[in-house]
Formats: structure tokens, C-alpha cells, sequence
DNA sequence: GAGTAATGTTACAGATTTGTTAAATATTTA
DNA sequence: TAAATATTTAACAAATCTGTAACATTACTC
């Protein structure tokens, strides 16, 4: 799966390069150096991250930085600044309206490549595809149905919201309190203890017959969707 | 948690001054004024940032900075090269090979304070790594489990803390007292010799027949991961 | 509005982990 | 070498944590 990364650059040349150097290194690159255009796209187009710069010709990257993150449909996509080497204040700033990294230009392209793929795997939960699958469970998000070994399988609300997120980490452990945060979300004046009876009925209907139990409990830390 | 500052450099007036200055500002701080010595200390300490001077009697710091940047386990440690040359050639090189920022001497203590401050803050997050390992020893934090020559290895909560806590800086000797107050923390009416009980059984579990025993007592002072 | 489904809470049994103690070893000192 | 000091480890009781059934409450469906 490869990332979907949109640059905003006005500068000609660093444009080229960074093109150049991240499709080389299989990202999938789009481009605007007109603040207002890209503003557009990036909404439209959803990618995974956006190198922005400081300097537009019409609107300023940081102004285009706090639009994005103020925007619950973009506000996740991670933002790197690229900015003349410099200001101090610039920075300080940058980093103040919510932009995820920062970088002054002239920039090694092994440093911000490093810089991406950490951001990329920092967000990865948030990109969401239509299908995933663990092993042999399935979940289609478009009918909101489950499989386990091509079987479907019923699931209460709660339970598909719980396998839900654990299947975009396999593997991950979550605190009762994570599960909480982003399952439940809004109301969270409910007992964390609760969590272990959503997960123990969401074993029973993952769990069927002829096929390993795929939840780990780990002690005193949470849950994990494994084998 | 005051931040670690490795500093390079062999002019003594200027180390007294930065020390000085940097310490009262609650840093703690290191230093060698031998590349080659500096180089290894970094890597076994892993501070949060790094401060190179551009001159040095052995190892030039483009070089130390070089080396750093290309090892994968202190590659995202920032560092600031100083130099006494104002020479644009050299900053060039000195950002191209890596490094996150650079100063001129003689520079002003207050900037070089906000440049180590914005650094910091950026870098921070970025180095909390998910994965630790120690020579045939690898613990993931995503997914809590441990490792000892690729066979996974099972803990209970207080020594998988206890080993997480140790990994992050392999070889250094820890009291009782500091392990007390790092892995248990809140509640720290323990007795002191708990942990040798707990660091036997963690003895027990990652001391596997065929490898190296990997916790070392060190009499009167306390324990460190280390054969 | 009755019936059904989903959710959250609680209680309790069972499992695991933890801290303490004391005896056995090991190491240093005199 | 004996005494003093420090560490290892087994054993056990206490504390903590988890799984699940049962039940009350709330939300949906027809």
C-alpha cells in the first residue's frame, strides 16, 4: 500500500526534487503551488500526508495549515512544513497551529524521508480501507459484515465498532481506557471493566469452531486482536 | 524530565560556559572532547540532543555527524554543529549530511537556547520507539511481547516493565531505589529488596538455555542489562 | 406500546501476580 | 579462615486482575 503524499510548493526546483526522490521511493505524489487550490484538493483528495510550504504566493502555508486542522475530515492528515531556514518565531509557530513536523530548507532527503514514514506509521490507523482482514476474519466496511473462514457472522453495534479498531493494528495492545477513547468516544462515563464483557461477547461470535481464538488478553495492559 | 545533552567539543572555555549555562537551565548534561570517544558514548547513551563542533583534534564533527546520521538507532537524535566559520559551504554541508541545525561562534547563549528548545520539542516524539533490543534480546512495545533469539518470551506485568525500563539504556547500572521509582513509581512502599525478587524472576524468564545471561548484579549498587 | 435487542453494571469464582520472609549462597573484609 | 555483608531463590499469603453469568436499564422495531 502505497502512501498518497501531496506537496505544496511554489519553488520550481525543490518541487522537481522532492517529486523526483519520493516517487522513487514508490509514494504516490500530487502537487499545487496555488495555496487555494491545494486547500481544495486536499479536502477532495484525502491524502496521506502533506508537505506544505511556508512562503505561497497567495495564501501562507501556515494559514492553509490551520484551515486543514480545523476541518474533522482533514485534520488527521499530517502536515510537514518546509520553510526557509531562519526564524525561530516562524517555528514556533508552525508547530503551534497543529503542523506535525517542521523542516528548514535546505533539508537532507534521508531526514525527511525518515520523518514521513514515521508520521505515516503514527497516523496509519486513521486511513481506513473498505476491507480488512487478520488471518481468516474479514470485515467489510461498505455492508458492515463480517467473515470469519467465509462464514458470516453476526455482530451487535458494539462489537463490530470493537473489531472495528482492533483490526487496523493487528496485534497492538490497547488499554481498557484506549478502547474506551475510541470506541465508545463520546460518552465515557462508563466502567472500563465494561470492555472485558464487550470483549468476551465479541469472542463468542469471533470464536467459532475449528478455528484458533483470535483476542489476546494481555495482563493488566488490554487487549489485542492475535492469535 | 529534564533532556540529556551530549556535548562535543574541544575547547575548553567554550564546554565550561555551554555546560555551565545549559545545566542551569536544567539540562543534564555530558560531554568528550574526543571524536572517536564521543562517537561511542552517543550511541550507548542515546541523548536527546547533540551538540558538535565542526573542529575537532581527532574526527572532524561533519564525519561524527555522518556516522550518526547513517546508524539507524541514533539516527532521529538531533544535532547542532557549531563552528567557528561563518563559511556558507560549510553549513551547506554540515544540513546536508544530517544535521538538524547550526551555529556560528561566537554565538549568542538565548538563540542557541531557543534552537535547542524547538528542537527538542520536535524531535521528542519521534524518538520513543516501538521497538528496543539489546545483542539476541527485542521487546515491541505495539504489541508487548518479548523476545530472546526470535522465541518469544512470556512476563508478567512488573518484569516486562522492569525489562522495558532496563532496555532503554542498555548497560547502565541502576539502585534498587531508581528502579524502584521508575518501573513502580505511585506506590513506592516496597521494600528495596523486591526487586532483587523480580529481577530474578526476570533472570528466570529471559536467561534461555543456549544465550548469554543478561542482567548483571552489581554489588552494593544495584542492576543493569548487560552479560 | 409490546416485544426484542443491546448495553452497562455487578458479583463472584478462578487465575495470575506481587511482596515478604527466611534460609541458602556468594562475596568481601578483617 | 571466620565474620560480616550482600544477593539469590523458594515458599506462601495477600492482593490484583480477568472471565462470565445474571440482571437491570435503555434503545429499537414493528
Amino acid at each position: 500500500m502505497s502512501a498518497h503524499i501531496f506537496v505544496v510548493e511554489d519553488e520550481k526546483p525543490i518541487l522537481t526534487l522532492l517529486t523526483y526522490n519520493l516517487e522513487k521511493e514508490g509514494y504516490k505524489v500530487s502537487s499545487s503551488s496555488n495555496g487555494e487550490e491545494a486547500l481544495s484538493v486536499i479536502k477532495e483528495k484525502k491524502p496521506d500526508l502533506v508537505l506544505l510550504d511556508w512562503m505561497l504566493p497567495d495564501l501562507s502555508g501556515i494559514k492553509i495549515c490551520q484551515y486543514l486542522k480545523q476541518d474533522e475530515k482533514v485534520k488527521n492528515i499530517p502536515i510537514i512544513m518546509l520553510t526557509a531556514k531562519g526564524e525561530e518565531e516562524d517555528k514556533v509557530k508552525g508547530l503551534n497551529t497543529g503542523a506535525e513536523d517542521y523542516m528548514t530548507k535546505p533539508f537532507s532527503f534521508p531526514e525527511l524521508l525518515a520523518r514521513i514514514k514515521s508520521l505515516l506509521k503514527r497516523v496509519k490507523p486513521n486511513i481506513v480501507s473498505e476491507e480488512a482482514t487478520y488471518l481468516d476474519l474479514k470485515i467489510d466496511r461498505e455492508s458492515m459484515k463480517v467473515f470469519r473462514k467465509e462464514k458470516e457472522i453476526s455482530l451487535g453495534p458494539k462489537e463490530y465498532k470493537l473489531l472495528d479498531f482492533l483490526i487496523k493494528q493487528p496485534k497492538r495492545v490497547y488499554s481498557r481506557e484506549q478502547l474506551l477513547e475510541h470506541v465508545w468516544g463520546d460518552d465515557i462515563n462508563v466502567e472500563s471493566r465494561t470492555v472485558d464483557v464487550h470483549i468476551t461477547r465479541l469472542r463468542q461470535s469471533i470464536n467459532i469452531e475449528g478455528a484458533k481464538p483470535l483476542i489476546r488478553t494481555v495482563r493488566s495492559a488490554g487487549y489485542s486482536l492475535e492469535n
